[in-house]
DNA sequence: CCTACCGATCGGTAGG
DNA sequence: CCTACCGATCGGTAGG
């Protein structure tokens, strides 16, 4: 890995523990091994570095989405692939979620602007078919498609950013199960139960995400 | 209102708007209409201007949690109406929830011993009424009730705290009903629906909410 | 509650 | 990729 990309990985990494405010160049620069104005050769400015790590987690994002979207072109299973495919995405580094939030709280005219042009084309499309399941008779009546979507996408974001401190509610049980799986595992039971009208509420077979994550 | 009330008010609205490290002591004294040197006699140091608004949220939040609990001694109602006045603290100013949430993101430990001593507790009461409904059949026998509460405390806070910007993710409607009531309202049918077992999911009846925020 | 001041650290530049 | 340095701002103190 070149130097440049060791970089823009602290530079996430310490972002999303510290926030950009609370990081320093000198910190970054330390990480990688060298010193700030060397740092500062690679990127010109503390502004560009953000600029630069912000892309790199949202191009990342975008590479994923339109296979997200191709599973999402019918019923009820290819739903609950693209809840899975986004909270995998956050689960193997949930550092990207808890930058995503930062950004939210910190420059939320930017964000705003941000999601208006690259993400709410898609939403559309998703909502689209959530219509048709109401149509259909599959998909509660009641729900509020685009408002259903956004409470997923902040569920999922700010349960992975702030999992590991939120978990200190959960008291540990003695099956087998883990605390983060049941944190999954429930997400998607909540997911699909606040939307199919339907008697079966397993919940259902998440292994992929639970590998995804490295716990 | 006395200068300390207004320091302390100041502080929060600048720690949720920018975060303690981007916020300085003198935009906080200028707000207030004094110098930097003036504050820091009211409160010595950062650290502890911090503790001390951190301690006014909270102890806000501790004056209200016990009439939640008195609502959630029983059946579904109860159960809604304790969401509800969650939601309603939140909204009648939402920079608690921006302070809380950037607090799990800036000091996950601090957080995490908190919530440990102060919060859990109160969730395991209401943790035992769940469990009587699985028994009576009336919640959904796969409900993980530790890790469902958690959800929704965090959709609750997340929620409110992103709103402003998720908020652009969201296309307006023709109808009389604004975003931010279609908001609360379906966050409320995703915490029912996802609970209960039953066939009715209106919306209900969300009106204190709507003017509980000024919006 | 103020003016005046402190050392430390910040982002960034010059020059090699 | 480095050393050396810049002005600005930070949290905090002295003294009144």
């Amino acid at each position: 890995m070149d130097v440049r990309e060791q970089i823009l990985a602290q530079t996430i990494r310490h972002f999303a523990a510290q926030g950009f405010d609370g990081t320093s160049l000198k910190e970054i620069a330390e990480a990688v091994g060298i010193r700030k104005a060397s740092l500062l050769y690679h990127f010109p400015s503390k502004d560009i570095l953000h600029r630069r790590a912000l892309e790199t987690v949202v191009s990342h994002w975008q590479e994923v989405l339109p296979n997200l979207l191709r599973a999402a072109t019918s019923g009820e299973e290819q739903f609950e692939a693209v809840i899975q495919e986004t909270i995998d995405f956050f689960i193997s580094d949930p550092d990207r979620a808890r930058l995503m939030v930062r950004e939210v709280l910190d420059r939320p005219e930017a964000i705003r602007e941000m999601l208006k042009e690259h993400v709410r084309p898609w939403l559309a499309i998703i909502c689209d078919y959530i219509r048709k399941g109401q149509e259909q008779g599959r998909v509660h009546p009641h729900l509020d498609p685009e408002v259903y979507l956004l409470h997923m996408i902040n569920m999922i974001l700010s349960s992975l950013a702030t999992f590991e401190c939120m978990g200190a509610l959960i008291a540990t049980r003695d099956d087998e199960v883990d605390l983060f799986t049941r944190h999954v595992r429930e997400l998607l039971r909540i997911a699909r139960a606040s939307m199919f009208i339907t008697n079966k509420n397993e919940p259902g077979n998440i292994e992929r995400s639970v590998q995804g994550s490295g716990r």
